[in-house]
DNA sequence: TTAAATTGATTACAAGCGTAATCTATAAGT
DNA sequence: ACTTATAGATTACGCTTGTAATCAATTTAA
């Protein structure tokens, strides 16, 4: 819940916020260790980082000249956060014209369909 | 299905997309009326029908100095293109999750419920 | 018929983003 | 003790977007 969280995460930055996620606290060459597949360049990924903090979404603490970084933020919340967002701005709020393209275009297997059907059923 | 469309469409350009979507061909003054309650320069209005005509996601044919615009593009597949550049940048592809995450944020009513319950049955 | 309004085209300009390079201070290697 | 590598901070730069203003041509109004 908190507080409105004006400023937004970009893409990249989001593949940054991810490797924290999944654990932290990290210190940035552990972050471009993580990412190294992404073929993207130390100073990028460190962009990344600066400007993270820069919006509140990560915090560090120094450890010698180091910085260990962990966000502040939940996964959850910033999921919750981008898909209202983008229910809104593409779907205009019809959540119905937005379920029924994701279940229409992709092709759901057999499990996907049980575990929707599931969780249908849950929500009272 | 046509030609990948390496030109995407901006949040603002898609709200004047969906004016003529709904209704064309359309003058320019025409739009601008149908938009009015966005608050938006007539100015503004313009420059977003120049850069659709630029992406090539309107065209026009010429009424004296006047442009009757067109949408190149159905909605569905600017709709279908977005959802799936967003289960892929935000979800990672993860399917499930999206749908988890907007079927228990979203307190869908009972009617939105049945609705998609039919809309799973359906799929096969 | 001269002035004003309107059309589309071109230009503007700041903020955000992707993608780094450079700068400054410090730690580490030799 | 120097030199070099490394950390974070600052700066760069082109592209897109939001938001128009200006320009040139033409139509309309007075």
């Amino acid at each position: 819940m908190v507080h409105s969280m004006t400023n937004r995460v970009s893409d990249s930055e989001k593949i940054v916020l991810e490797v924290l996620w999944q654990e932290s606290p990290l210190s940035s060459q552990e972050v471009i260790a993580r990412l190294e597949d992404h073929g993207w360049n130390k100073k990028t990924v460190k962009t990344f980082l600066n400007r993270l903090v820069k919006k509140n979404i990560l915090s560090f603490t120094k450890q010698g000249r180091r910085y260990m970084y962990s966000p502040t933020v939940e996964k959850e919340d910033i999921l919750s956060e981008e898909s209202n967002g983008f229910l809104t701005r593409v779907f205009k709020g019809d959540i119905k014209a937005l379920l029924a393209t994701f279940v229409e275009n992709k092709q759901l297997s057999k499990s996907e369909l049980e575990y929707l059907k599931k969780l249908l059923d849950e929500q009272k």
